[in-house]
DNA sequence: CTCGATTGTCTAGCGGTGCTAGGATGGAAG
DNA sequence: CTTCCATCCTAGCACCGCTAGACAATCGAG
C-alpha cells in the first residue's frame, strides 16, 4: 500500500509545483502570459496533465487565490498585533492590504479581478476567504460605529480599500497620494 | 468635392456603428463574446474592416469607454441637479454612480477593468474622462472639509464607490445591503 | 467613352489560445 | 514472464486577434 501513498503525496506535490509556477509566471509577465502551453513547459510535463489537477485554467487562478488569501489574512493579523490602539491597527490593516496587492498584483488579480470560479459571501466559499474576511472585521469590527453592523462596515471599508488598490494599479489614480488617501479613509471612516 | 464628403459622412457613420454594436454584444453576452469575427458579423462587413477604424480591439474598448465616461457625466449632473444641499447632493452622486455601474456593466468594465488603452490622470487623458472627473468633483469638492484637498477627496470617494461596484457585480459583496453601504459612506466621508 | 490608377473590401491564412481524444509506455500484479 | 492498468504524450479541434495579398468598384485623365 506504500505504493499508493507514495504516488499520492508526488501527485501532491506536483499539483503544489503547477500553482506555484503558475503565480510566478503571472507575477513576472502577467496572467495573459500564463497559458497551458507555458505552465506545461514550466513544469516539465505536457499539457494534458494540467488537466488531470485541474478542471481547467480557471481552476487554477482559484487556487492561487485561495493560496494569496490565505497570505493576506496573515499579513493583514500581522500588521494589526504590532499597533496599539484602534486607530493605528486601522491604519496599519489598511497598509497591510495595500501593501499586499502591490506586492502581489497577480495574486490580486486572482483574488478580485480574474474569474477563478469561487464563490463569495456563501456557504461553499472557501475557508481561506472566510477567514481573510474574518482578519479584516477583527479589526475593523470594532470601529464600526454605534448602530452600525461590524460585517457592514467591514464590507464597505474593504470596498474601499479595493477601489485604492485597483484604481491605483491599473493607473487610474497617481500612486504618490496613497499614503494620504488611506489616512483620509482611516480617520474619516472608522469610529474611535 | 460632395462625394469625398459623403464618403467621409458614410464611414463615421461605420465607425459609430462599429462602437455601438461592441458595446450592444458587450452588454448582452460580455466582453468576452466580442471577439472580431462577431464583430464584423454583426455590423455586416469583414474583418479586416474593423482595422481600417480602430488599431485593434482594445481601441474599440476604448471608444465604448470614451462613449460611456461621457454619458456618466450627464447621468452623474443630472441626478446631483435634483437634490437639494451637500449631504442629498453627496448621496445622490453615490447612487447614481452606482446605478450607472449596475446598468451599464459592460461599458464600466470597458472604462475601469479592460484596458482600452486609454491615459487616466494626465494631459493627454481624453476629455469624456477628464469631464466625468470634472462632474464628480463638481460634487465632491465641496463636502471635502477642511485642510483636505478637493481633488484628493473625489480620488478617495470615487475609489470607494468603484471598489462597492466591482465587489458587488462580482458576487463578492451581497447585493441586498448597497443602499446602506452607500449611506455609510457618504455619511462618514463627506464633512457637512 | 475608354482606360489606368486608386481606393475599398474580401478571402485566406498565420501563429496563438483553451481543451481533449486516442495511442504509446512503463510499472505493478498474478 | 506475461498481462493489465494507470499514466502520460502526440496530435488535433475550434476558436482567437490580426494581416497579406487578390479582387472589384470607382475616379480622373485623355
Amino acid at each position: 500500500m506504500s505504493v499508493k501513498e507514495r504516488k499520492e503525496r508526488e501527485r501532491a506535490q506536483r499539483e503544489r509545483l503547477i500553482v506555484a509556477t503558475a503565480r510566478e509566471l503571472a507575477e513576472e509577465q502577467g496572467w495573459d502570459a500564463v497559458t497551458t502551453r507555458r505552465l506545461a513547459e514550466r513544469i516539465e510535463y505536457s499539457q494534458p496533465v494540467l488537466y488531470s489537477h485541474f478542471r481547467g485554467k480557471r481552476e487554477i487562478i482559484g487556487a492561487v487565490a485561495r493560496e494569496g488569501a490565505a497570505e493576506m489574512a496573515v499579513a493583514v493579523r500581522a500588521a494589526v498585533a504590532g499597533a496599539d490602539g484602534p486607530r493605528d491597527r486601522v491604519a496599519a490593516l489598511a497598509r497591510a492590504y495595500l501593501d499586499f496587492a502591490e506586492r502581489n498584483p497577480a495574486v490580486y488579480d486572482a483574488l478580485f479581478d480574474l474569474d477563478g470560479g469561487l464563490a463569495f459571501a456563501q456557504e461553499d466559499t472557501p475557508g481561506e476567504l472566510k477567514d481573510a474576511f474574518a482578519a479584516l472585521l477583527e479589526t475593523l469590527g470594532e470601529v464600526a460605529g454605534d448602530g452600525v453592523h461590524p460585517g457592514l462596515f467591514t464590507e464597505t471599508f474593504w470596498a474601499s480599500l479595493h477601489g485604492l488598490a485597483t484604481l491605483t494599479r491599473a493607473r487610474r489614480l497617481p500612486p504618490e497620494d496613497t499614503e494620504r488617501r488611506i489616512e483620509l479613509l482611516v480617520d474619516r471612516l472608522a469610529v474611535m
